[in-house]
DNA sequence: TCAAGGACGTAGACAGTGTCTACGGCTTCC
DNA sequence: GGAAGCCGTAGACACTGTCTACGTCCTTGA
């Protein structure tokens, strides 16, 4: 039940479900307090600041992602499909959630840990690292290395290519960018570009 | 002399001031006007709303961008060669102005104009189309292709690598993320990383 | 030459924000 | 049963972006 949630969790849940509705932008503190039903003041007993609650919900997307990456990585057989599969959700949560993903990279917040302003705890930048990890040991399974040194660099480029792909296209920005050269129809899915960044980086596809 | 500058173009130049030494997060209405020397009314004269004075000075920055781009472009000799020179341009632009290069991309900020609220003129999105059809035509040289659709899949995955590389690198994420994998040294410059993304996208450097 | 008009910036009001502080009600234990 | 501490309320404060009314120039035209 909701009753059982913590006013802290509901905090959190209210400011969720005001990003998606809302956008990034619109996410005040006051209005999240009084989507949860609770005084302007009430926040501060759980979030000592504003940004430290933007903080919570953040990670909160990073869960979820997280999640949902491991739910498409069962469902795969080799390596390279899973690197397929988590790029796809990756992109697709980018754009589904586009509010929860600004909030997550945004750079101010990545500093701080959710709870006490100063970083105390882990920094939400770190909420990367589990997912960056397993991209490379796949990049190096991919190219059947043992070591996963020398998969790094491969695994860092292509992680910020899948990056720039989600942001962009959530955006709309490569679309328009397709579409404004000529010859060239803009594509109503990232897949084309996603499978074109995979073969590029690993090489093109087995099967 | 700055007297001769309009205020519209002083209001313009403050915010950037403010931007690079307090973040993009804190470039208040007021403050600009302040750092003018005018009013806090005054801007609402050319910029209808806070917004649009941020798209302006989001549309600075892209001047600053594509001047920088030019100026290292000219030195190259081959179309590979000026890929990178790009590439290392944007990067470094996105790290040594990054509350500029966070203006840029603010995506709430890419549907407006600059001058009137309601996007009539040339949005802000497109201010990056002269660079990326840049891209697409050096890519289609690099491979000596003469039509340019060819190149746009390739040209935009490559847009995308670098922008991820921007962003993350000037965060600092990507050199987290490397650094935290076992055996790998962060380094201190994004150019290992900018080679290895043009090496898979273009295929190895010829010289 | 002088008056009308417009461009330009000022200043105050307003609703709203994040943060801080003092205050009540409630539980929980000695 | 009283005291202590947690939890949420409510008001104050400085500040923000937007709106509106008002002056002060400069230009323009007869």
């Amino acid at each position: 039940m909701d009753a059982e949630r913590t006013l802290r969790e509901r905090l959190v849940d209210a400011g969720v479900e005001l990003v998606l509705s809302e956008g990034s932008g619109s996410v005040g503190l006051r209005e999240i307090a009084r989507r949860a039903g609770v005084s302007h003041g009430a926040p501060r007993r759980y979030f000592p600041t504003h940004r430290a609650l933007l903080s919570a919900i953040a990670r909160r997307g990073f869960e979820e992602l997280g999640a949902r990456a491991a739910a498409a990585a069962s469902h795969t057989a080799s390596p390279r499909a899973e690197l397929t599969a988590l790029t796809r959700v990756y992109v697709a949560y980018a754009r589904e959630r586009r509010g929860m993903f600004e909030l997550m990279f945004r750079h101010d917040l990545l500093d701080s840990d959710g709870q006490s302003e100063a970083p105390a705890g882990p920094r939400l930048r770190e909420a990367t690292l589990p997912m960056f990890q397993r991209v490379v040991a796949l990049v190096a399974r991919c190219r059947g290395e043992v070591t996963q040194s020398s998969a790094a660099l491969t695994a860092a480029a292509l992680w910020a290519n899948l990056h720039g792909i989600a942001e962009l296209w959530s955006w709309g920005s490569l679309q328009l960018a397709m579409g404004g050269t000529a010859g060239v129809e803009p594509a109503d899915s990232p897949d084309r570009i996603i499978e074109a960044a995979l073969d590029a980086h690993l090489g093109p596809a087995a099967s």
